[in-house]
DNA sequence: TATGTAATACGAGAAGTTCTCGTATTTGCG
DNA sequence: CGCAAATACGAGAACTTCTCGTATTACATA
């Protein structure tokens, strides 16, 4: 549904196609300009943090003139946008890989620890992506993308739970794949890591203080 | 620590003191424009998004010429900055008011529960609050001021955890009191209701997947 | 190789922000 | 009333993002 929207993006069209379109770059200098052009971005995002960069920063940084940087991104969302889709594939892809195997109810907790891990670990492997999740919270047209990829993951999610316990209803689904969500983006503002032991302790104190049993 | 900081911003130094100052209004017509333009700007931040709205937007509303504006708050940041600082400040005191009676460690969880409560509450009755929260996630200036009200209330929270359970570790307490926060943030913005069913519920899914014992 | 056409390169400057600064006005007080 | 300090004011300085007309390069075809 909302899966085959990495290719476009690759072509410069960043948050929203609706935007002026631009060519996309065939020719080889084109193409290595174009990806120049992402690499300064994602460095002065982590640099400066999220979008306090200049578009004449990365015309100096990269040697393309406004003119050129222009035809290639319609403008600075774009810019940002095509960064935001490229690493949103990269978590989608992990969420979707953490998920496949959960066919009992036994596998669901490893793989919700996965997930919240293997998106941590994508935030150490890149840290810019800290600072594009920053940028994309602040615009509105940045977060429509992330809207779309955040209920793509939690549609996922949902869809695992189902197939483990197909009698959760509806509420506690949502619940539960938004606090999972949650989880992992705290994972990473905060560098919790939801290891076995922390997630022990976590839960085990909650299982301290409430002594409730489940519905 | 951080606790007398609702005085200064109300003076409108705004996130960073270290910004060049600028008097506080003592005269009458004074105090009531720069409230005009506090008004002034939450209307535009709701209505725009963030902080994607115009100084001129708030000359235009408020009829406080750019002059005058920049008298009373050095730049743009300070004006969004005393709005959250003093939005910030309601949500310590409701944090603090709910942690006030946990004496027992049977009090804590249904202290948690309103925290939650206590938050998503407070962004029903000012709707800005989201936009202001967003604002503050994209500027560094801001992001200052809210790590440091982050760091108040966590303070809050381990310091309630301890005075029921005292030999709770460290990294417990730490990872605990993020996870808290984390779920009032995530309240809002989901619109998550942490009320008894929907965390029995949420408890009893991960008591169900859980068969671990608690340390 | 020569030539025509389409793609690409380019950067001065248009348009739109935030914020300043010198001048005019008001207020408080002896 | 007259003086000093506080306040009001808005044109424009400084800095953005983005455009547009012109120059240059790449490529197909003969």
């Amino acid at each position: 549904m909302a899966t085959q929207k990495a290719d476009k993006a690759a072509i410069g069209e960043g948050a929203l196609g609706a935007a002026r379109p631009r060519l996309a770059p065939t020719q080889q200098r084109s193409r290595e300009r174009f990806e120049k052009i992402l690499a300064a971005a994602a460095d002065l995002m982590a640099e400066k943090g999220g979008e306090a960069f200049r578009m004449s920063d990365i015309v100096q940084r990269t040697g393309v003139p406004f003119g050129s940087l222009y035809q290639y991104f319609p403008d600075k969302t774009a810019v940002i946008g095509t960064l935001a889709e490229r690493y949103n594939a990269v978590g989608r892809e992990c969420v979707a890989r953490d998920l496949a195997d959960v066919a009992a109810p036994d596998d669901l907790y490893p793989a919700l620890c996965r997930i919240v891990d293997s998106y941590y670990q994508m935030f150490l492997d890149e840290p810019v992506m800290r600072h594009i999740w920053q940028a994309t919270q602040a615009d509105r047209a940045l977060q429509a993308l992330d809207e779309e990829d955040g209920a793509f993951l939690s549609g996922l999610l949902c869809e695992a739970v189902r197939r483990v316990a197909p009698q959760t209803p509806d509420a506690t689904l949502e619940t539960f794949s938004q606090l999972i969500m949650t989880l992992a983006a705290a994972a990473v503002r905060h560098a919790i890591t939801l290891d076995a032991e922390a997630a022990g302790r976590f839960l085990g104190l909650f299982k301290a203080m409430l002594p409730r049993t489940p519905p």
